[in-house]
DNA sequence: TCTGTTACTTGCAAAAAACAAGTCATAAGA
DNA sequence: TCTTATGACTTGTTTTTTGCAAGTAACAGA
């Protein structure tokens, strides 16, 4: 993926850091709390390629919205978790599911929480950054 | 692009939709009303290729996000407009604004824009999505 | 020390994007 | 009505990115 801006709009600077096919996916994974470790994002899911992981991975690192350490309880391995610039993409991806769960009649989107999601959006904003958080 | 879909997770599915770098650029000169033809498109910016904007174009047709229909005041072209699916993207380019606005120092967006979206989003969703519908 | 994990890197083929040029259906002007 | 212009693309080619398979290096555990 290149970097060179595109123009001073900020949905072409957004998207020139995050609108790929799949940084979003990377992100989600670590906003919602299903994965940690390198092993884990390349299993969870939709099959990105180790290569494509990495490379992602560097990026996301490098325009700050996230970090990596190493596992103090198994040094072998490293810890990828969000930063605040990296955290404040979760209303992006909350709206992204509210607008899948409307249109994919085959979505996995457990109905209540998008029903909570629709009708007290601050709150379930909340929540979730405060459960990402924590980690 | 590919069509085929990842998984049922609502967030790969709107990805999988308008995940590129490019179909969100497209829908946002259309929500924000600066394109309506074909050139208008091609010129808004940020230099998308003419045979990736034909690609998308159809693309975002035939996924329901815009309709195309000739103008009955120059037949030589086309109309392009959204969808009630494709104006429904509007929150999530709204959130994209944001982000980019709080972190892109060199942001175009307006600073008073940005504010108001910040303190009443619905208000400014429902202004600008008015305004899109009478289009 | 040997074996298994974990996190990658490298090489290559396939797909998509960027770039340049050309086609085709109107429309507008002489 | 012939000629030129405009708008919306298509086609061909090069460059970039992705996907896939295999390999390597650091650390951990027995």
């Amino acid at each position: 993926m290149t970097t060179r801006r595109r123009s001073n709009c900020p949905i072409s600077f957004t998207l020139d850091l995050i609108g790929d096919r799949w940084s979003l996916l990377i992100l989600r994974d670590l906003v919602f709390g299903r994965a940690r470790f390198y092993r884990q994002l390349l299993e969870s899911g939709e099959g990105i390629a180790t290569n494509v992981l990495a490379e992602r991975l560097r990026r996301l690192e490098r325009v700050g919205l996230l970090s990596k350490r190493r596992d103090p309880d198994d040094r072998k391995r490293f810890i990828y978790s969000l930063t605040p610039k990296g955290l404040d993409t979760l209303p992006i991806l909350l709206e992204m599911i509210l607008w899948g769960a409307k249109y994919d009649p085959r979505t996995a989107a457990p109905p209540e929480f998008v029903a909570r999601l629709r009708k007290d959006r601050e709150r379930v904003l909340a929540e979730v950054r405060a459960r990402a958080e924590e980690k």
